[in-house]
RNA sequence: AGACACCUGCUUAG
DNA sequence: CTAAGCAGGTGTCT
């Protein structure tokens, strides 16, 4: 079958080492919005993220792993990748419940119908082998997993966070245009958002139908429009059908009806790739348990605030939009301060055309002891 | 066999125009709790709860009815008073399957024995004539089930509801000191807050049927201590040793027999009674599986050695959750440090703001401290 | 096979 | 504090 990595025609592209996925959803049901993060072993980031109108917790902690998966799909990867999640419902469902579902009919322990089955046949259909799942707590500690939420949560409101194209900004194959700082996306349209085309997918493939529950609510729309570089399919042909609701005395529904919404997957630069096949998560031998979530982490950090450093020892003015890149923090929340904050170590002060100084702050540090 | 003891002190008691029951356990099988309400025609309402150490969610069921139809015994009701319920397995049972148990020699349909029989068999001569059962469904909106099952998870979880005391509110509030003594309606004691003096061992009644069942787990024991203004009766020294100590993460068995556990039935306001279960067993301490792959892990304890170093050298503040997953050890066992503590070579800092600085401790060789 | 209930876990929100 | 989205499991009977 596949032998993955074929002819490499991406010049050198630098291993993925790290990848973290996760999903918010504004109410649930609700807006929803996922992220997704790729670290390469240059030091650069890729992110993912999107929305969705109307949508749940769930489908949008699956949307984001299906995103991150499609994108790992044709990059070269370290052995040792694993991908970060919080949602129990991702790896328990893609490691234990998926070949009980698939032997059983999709039918949930309760007797009911498995929900989201779209999206988890996808899911199958993308694992990438040797890449593991590992969980991460919730909300407490975990830089990728807090970007990505950062990323989703923004989404699900309706934002656009600035996103990171990842390895060299472009795309060795076809001369592009680097741009990701300059040019202030913010208020409209985005800094990679440029959408081409939107084209069909080319593969519909999926929407085996799943149908089936509730005859009320209707489905709630859900589009994503994938956009970079030029190419066809981009990140995730929309998914279809299925909306929340379950069984009961009309318990629940989604949405009064309709109003679908759109939904935007956006990416830092390209993507596309399609698919194989392979096993992501446990396989049987499992030589490789998931250690050590730690030091990449750190590692980043450390290569950010090392970088914070010799700017700040420069002097060198930046645009809100690269400041927020390195504090990692969502462009809304920057652009309408108006003074000097501290950051960590430091202080940020306006430049007063536009852009802000970093200044290191020694902050009192007294004889310990 | 209803002795009123005392010279009947309800002079001009309402009627009963509305209760309620439910059950809870937590874990099933497990600790579990029940609760019961009372509604007079004169606005006020009774409650009344009770715990068990051990147990299922069935015999929790139907132990709230039973002590509902105890109370219900000698209280006047209105005719079209109803006991609301969300367990089919306590309607079905006592409006259907009872009699066929009774004709046949309390065997299942499927052949074996019916479980909680002892329970069944007291349902069925505390029967109310007049009094229907209605059900309603679990969760959703009835709000006297809500409050039955609120009253019965709190305790469940070793709590102590507050419950109304009913008509003539007996005692308001006295907190505290424990009388709980008294009859029960189910294993056999009962207490209420206020009676002071229950003496008289009142028989035991019944508390031996209990024979056989648990197929699988459920033997448990009980007792309870209630208390309420309507009965007398005492006996039991009530208490016992409790020990609390719920299993936190093991799995416990019910442990088949033997052993029984106490539980405790309150009724208005509540004395202090005991809670508990106290099973011990032996203690099986479960020894934590130091796992430890170690040729690996010194190639990447360098990375986190190195990366400190960098980081004390750049002064650079570091949030706890960065902290605790550089010197790998849990969030909680930091967040309440307040000064600076020793890390392998390292001195850590309190910065004031939360963070922490590391500073490269040049004697580390020492004993400090 | 069906029904009701009782939980456990994770996440998402207000 | 509350509630929803999701799963797996037991308690019990027919």
């Amino acid at each position: 079958m596949a032998e993955a990595p074929d002819a490499d025609p991406r010049g050198a592209m630098p291993p993925v080492v790290a990848a973290a996925c996760d999903g918010a959803c504004s109410g649930n049901p609700g807006p929803g919005g996922w992220g997704a993060l790729l670290r390469f072993a240059d030091g650069s980031v890729r992110e993912l993220g999107g929305a969705d109108g109307a949508t749940t917790n769930n489908r949008m902690e699956l949307t984001a792993a299906l995103a991150l998966l499609e994108a790992l799909q044709d990059l070269p990867r370290d052995p040792s990748l694993s991908i970060r999640t919080d949602s129990r419902y991702l790896i328990d469902g893609l490691q234990k419940w998926l070949p009980g579902w698939k032997r059983k009919g999709w039918r949930t322990a309760s007797g009911g119908t498995v929900l989201n089955r779209d999206l988890w046949e996808r899911l199958d259909r993308s694992r990438v082998a040797g890449v593991s799942l590992v969980h991460v707590r919730g909300h407490s500690g975990d830089p990728d997993n807090d970007r990505c939420d950062a990323i989703a949560v923004a989404f699900s409101r309706g934002q656009r966070p600035m996103l990171s194209p990842g390895p060299g900004g472009s795309n060795p194959s076809r001369p592009a245009r680097a741009r990701t700082t300059a040019a202030s996306p913010l208020s409209g349209e985005g800094a990679t958002a440029r959408v081409p085309a939107g084209r069909a997918a080319a593969a519909p493939a999926d929407s085996a139908a799943s149908g089936a529950n509730r005859g009320a609510g209707g489905a709630a729309g859900r589009a994503s429009v994938a956009a970079g570089r030029a190419d066809s399919g981009g990140g995730v042909p929309a998914a279809n059908a299925e909306s929340a609701a379950r069984g009961g005395s009309g318990r629940e529904r989604v949405s009064g009806e309709g109003a679908p919404r759109q939904g935007a997957a956006l990416e830092g630069v390209a993507g596309e790739g399609v698919a194989g096949e392979g096993v992501v998560g446990e396989g049987v031998a499992p030589a490789a348990p998931p250690l050590d979530p730690a030091p990449p982490a750190l590692q980043r950090l450390l290569g950010r605030l090392e970088l914070a450093d010799r700017l700040a020892a420069g002097g060198h003015g930046l645009s809100l939009a690269e400041l927020a890149q390195l504090v990692e923090m969502p462009l809304r929340s920057l652009e309408n301060r108006s003074d000097s904050w501290r950051w960590r170590d430091w202080l940020v002060h306006p430049l007063g055309d536009g852009r802000w100084r970093l200044e290191r702050d020694a902050q009192g540090l007294q004889a310990p002891e």
